[in-house]
DNA sequence: TCCCCCTGTGCAAACGTATGAACGCTAGGC
DNA sequence: GCCTAGCGTTCATACGTTTGCACAGGGGGA
């Protein structure tokens, strides 16, 4: 199917009698054209049902006006994300993103090289990069950030991190984890998440300095989980309780799914929650609310951290260096 | 910033000592250039690390090679999806996509009219759309889609549907729905769902289809529910049955997140799920195998529909007119 | 009167690619 | 030796914008 001709800035300027530089220029706004002049040409270009040819636009621009984000769906089975937080975080930039006019394209790398993305900015398929969750693709993102990539990641930021990172403070939400198991009397901590990645393995750190407070009472053990899906978790928790000598009684989750799971896992082995072990999860999706019992999170605000990428990004464009940040991290106390 | 000039096709045509036009041909692979000097210019083109500038390349062909994907986060509190379901299928959406090399810009239309999407379309941002969701924007579908405007539609189809639609056989899931809560000897039965959506209609009528078999056993109620997060369906079940004289014991929801609503506010008061009621859920998200009870629902094949709705819009773009098309869809018995 | 400045417009070139048409060359048939 | 055909390449142009520069006209100061 040949495409229809549309109506072209020559047929706008004809109809205005204008020449084509003036229909640029008052389409754009530019202070040059006279008042009535524009009224008129964006009369004329309104009636025509005028859409100007963005392909166009930006190959003589060199700007494209569009910011690619990275969705790593590989990590998660079968293409089926299994934890929501990632898709509200999508949400929450893609809001961000139409406010400022910007466009959004969507990419899920198939080979986790520099090269897929080094490609998409030299062909000027968008500005700059939003990269939602570092996974374990640090060091390419550390070589990508070096070829002078406009970047921002989302995830927890290395001292030296040459890239601008937005993340919860991850740190601290371990911190309030331990704080409130703590306060519920519990004294055997376990931290069930994957410490391979930076930014879980802060949480664990959280809740250890927390725990090292007060060395000789507080224990804290860990499973490494490296699979994002519940099936993974409730497996994982099956098999530790089966074999655990002692069971811990203050559970930490690297994220809300694990969290279901582990209750799910502990009910299953005739362990009451949260009568005999506390449970705190991590991101506050939806159904945390809803679960039985109702989930005592740390919850990060999606909505500020989309806005807050794509600022950061912005900035970036504008030759600023930005500093990483820290989105507002809070323990939402529930019932497990 | 000003961006640093890339090496373009000229510089590519200059090195390997041919013309500009052969190094087009050439990476187009076309079959007009002599083998050999493909290579030469294949091997200079990779030395340079040189990369298709692909506004020029849109410009020309008049083909973006770009598929425009719509969903209405505005539907859902707050920019929240609250159910995954939508999600999974963006997933899918992007993996087709992928494997055919075409780009995904994704689009959260803020004006649900004609307009914007037109505009993505006039401005070449894109060959074509993929619209996640009829929502309440059949009349605004139908008129762009009258325009002549290439799209596809996940939904449900209309018998005069002006443009091509794929999703679940919801009539079926209804009836599905249904036939396991009579096998589970409930007979006053309860649909939970926004019936002023066609797609979900369409799941009322087939549960309702099931009951009109048994004309003096069985009954058919239903809650209207105009909101997919999970706090208004809670809200919704403890107001139906703090109100309602005679308790159903047979629930179908429109989706998962209601479901594990419904089986909340069930227990908070009073009544045993599965003992007393079943319920029966709709998408099989991750969390309700693992939600307690794990939740009977109905399942579609995601990863199927995505691929469906991309090939559907290929063929479209070169000028069929593909048949609407229905999505497997299979009871999963579990314990609710 | 001349000169300069200011406002608003037009001219022409450039962005980097794709493609129809023309062309040069070699081989083969008569 | 001439014509035809086919292969591989180049020429020239088009795609639809944006923008540096030149320029027309008018007003004001010297």
């Amino acid at each position: 199917m040949t495409s229809k001709p549309r109506v072209t800035m020559d047929d706008i300027a004809r109809l205005a009698e204008v020449s084509k530089p003036t229909v640029s220029r008052a389409l754009n706004g530019s202070p040059l054209v006279h008042k009535d002049t524009r009224e008129r040409v964006l009369a004329v270009a309104n009636a025509q049902g005028y859409a100007v040819n963005r392909n166009a636009q930006k190959l003589r621009r060199k700007r494209t006006n569009t910011i690619a984000v990275s969705l790593d769906f590989r990590s998660h089975h079968r293409g089926h994300i299994s934890d929501p937080f990632m898709f509200d975080l999508l949400s929450g930039v893609s809001e961000a993103l139409g406010d400022r006019n910007q466009d959004l394209l969507l990419c899920a790398p198939n080979h986790n090289d520099t090269d897929a993305f080094r490609n998409i900015l030299w062909s000027r398929g968008a500005d700059g990069f939003i990269i939602l969750g570092q996974g374990h693709r640090e060091e390419m993102l550390e070589e990508f950030a070096a070829t002078g990539a406009p970047l921002v990641v989302w995830g927890a930021a290395a001292d030296n991190a040459p890239y601008c990172v937005v993340g919860s403070d991850n740190f601290l939400g371990g911190q309030l984890a331990g704080r409130y198991l703590l306060r519920k009397g519990r004294r055997r901590l376990l931290y069930v998440g994957d410490t391979s990645f930076r930014e879980l393995r802060l949480r664990f750190e959280g809740l250890e300095n927390v725990a090292d407070e007060h060395p000789h009472e507080v224990s804290v053990d860990r499973i490494e989980l490296h699979n994002f899906a519940y099936d993974a978790a409730y497996a994982a928790a099956r098999r530790y309780l089966d074999v655990a000598d002692e069971r811990p009684d203050g559970i930490f989750a690297y994220n809300d799914t694990a969290a279901m799971a582990f209750i799910s896992a502990l009910r299953a082995a005739g362990t009451r929650v949260p009568e005999e072990v506390s449970v705190v999860g991590y991101n506050d999706i939806p159904t945390a609310a809803y679960f039985t019992p109702s989930l005592t999170t740390i919850r990060q605000d999606t909505f500020q951290a989309g806005r807050a990428l794509v600022a950061k990004l912005a900035r970036i464009l504008d030759g600023e260096q930005p500093r990483s940040a820290m989105i507002r991290t809070e323990l939402i106390e529930r019932d497990s």
